[in-house]
DNA sequence: CAGATCACCTGCTTGC
DNA sequence: TGCAAGCAGGTGATCT
């Protein structure tokens, strides 16, 4: 499910009310999402205080007056604040002001505790958000990949995923089976500002709801009316009406304009 | 290093 | 109506 906009509006959702709260109780009901001893993870959890919660990429970085909680929602993982508890609430952490669900049909998320930065958090690349023009095509220049499967890579920049790389990509006119290396300073730079407006503009409306996502307070996202190739499949182009064309790329559905997208 | 394939799960949609 | 296949916002392991 979710990318950076989406993790960012969780994120953002979330901190008012984890701030400066004290986890009461934790317990886990998932092997998928909570791989190992859920009992040590419980005791590792229960008493401590949460100091901040941030993102990282796509993870949700939660910092406690004693190690790290780090969570990953994968494709259908959502944290809800004070919610019913589903099928699939395979987290529950009591507060002292209420309780946190993790909830996640898929069971592709994962919840984890650790004393240090875990090594999934340490070989993300940079924020796509942060990085510099001159950082982002020199890197690129670098590689001798296809240009979507790059931007997927979450080594080369933490936090994007299908959807946005979809749309940078239509947004600064390159095909998404682009060779990485061979795209031009000034189509790189319009790649550059493509990511950023995506990301940005996507945060501003709280995210992309495809089909179930929703931030911690429950509320759908309102990006997917703005998509102009994700989901559009047989739908006409915005800016030349030529119809949105879905092909397969390293197994993930990808949707571009043949006559805006060039390789 | 690049990329193809599979695996991990559930649930919804589509087509027969 | 029923059933099987295909699809989904992600990541990681393995093999070529």
């Amino acid at each position: 499910m979710p990318e950076l906009p989406e993790v960012e509006t969780v994120v953002r959702s979330l901190a008012p009310y984890l701030t400066g709260r004290r986890i009461v109780h934790a317990e886990f009901h998932s092997r998928f999402v909570t791989p190992g001893d859920r009992g040590l993870l419980t005791r590792q959890l229960t008493g401590r205080g949460i100091q901040s919660v941030e993102r990282r990429g796509k993870f949700i970085v939660i910092q406690l007056d004693r190690g790290t909680l780090v969570i990953h929602l994968g494709m259908t993982g959502k944290l809800l604040i004070d919610a019913p508890r589903g099928t699939h609430a395979y987290g529950i952490f009591e507060l002292d002001n209420g309780v946190l669900i993790y909830d996640d049909p898929r069971q592709f998320g994962r919840i984890e505790f650790s004393d240090t930065l875990p090594a999934r958090i340490a070989r993300l690349g940079p924020e796509p958000l942060q990085i510099s023009l001159t950082d982002f095509t020199s890197a690129l220049r670098r590689r001798n990949c296809r240009v979507k499967p790059l931007l997927l890579n979450q080594r080369f920049l933490g936090g994007l995923g299908n959807i946005y790389v979809d749309e940078a990509l239509f947004r600064s006119g390159i095909h998404p089976r682009a060779l990485a290396a061979r795209i031009s300073p000034a189509r790189a730079a319009r790649l550059y500002e493509a990511i950023r407006d995506v990301l940005t503009l996507a945060i501003e409306h709280r995210g992309s709801s495809i089909s179930d996502y929703v931030d911690a307070a429950g509320e759908r996202g309102g990006f997917q009316l703005l998509h102009q190739v994700y989901g559009r499949e047989g739908e006409p182009c915005r800016v030349c009406r030529t119809p949105i064309r879905r092909i397969l790329l390293v197994q993930r559905g990808t949707h571009y304009c043949p006559k805006c997208q060039r390789v």
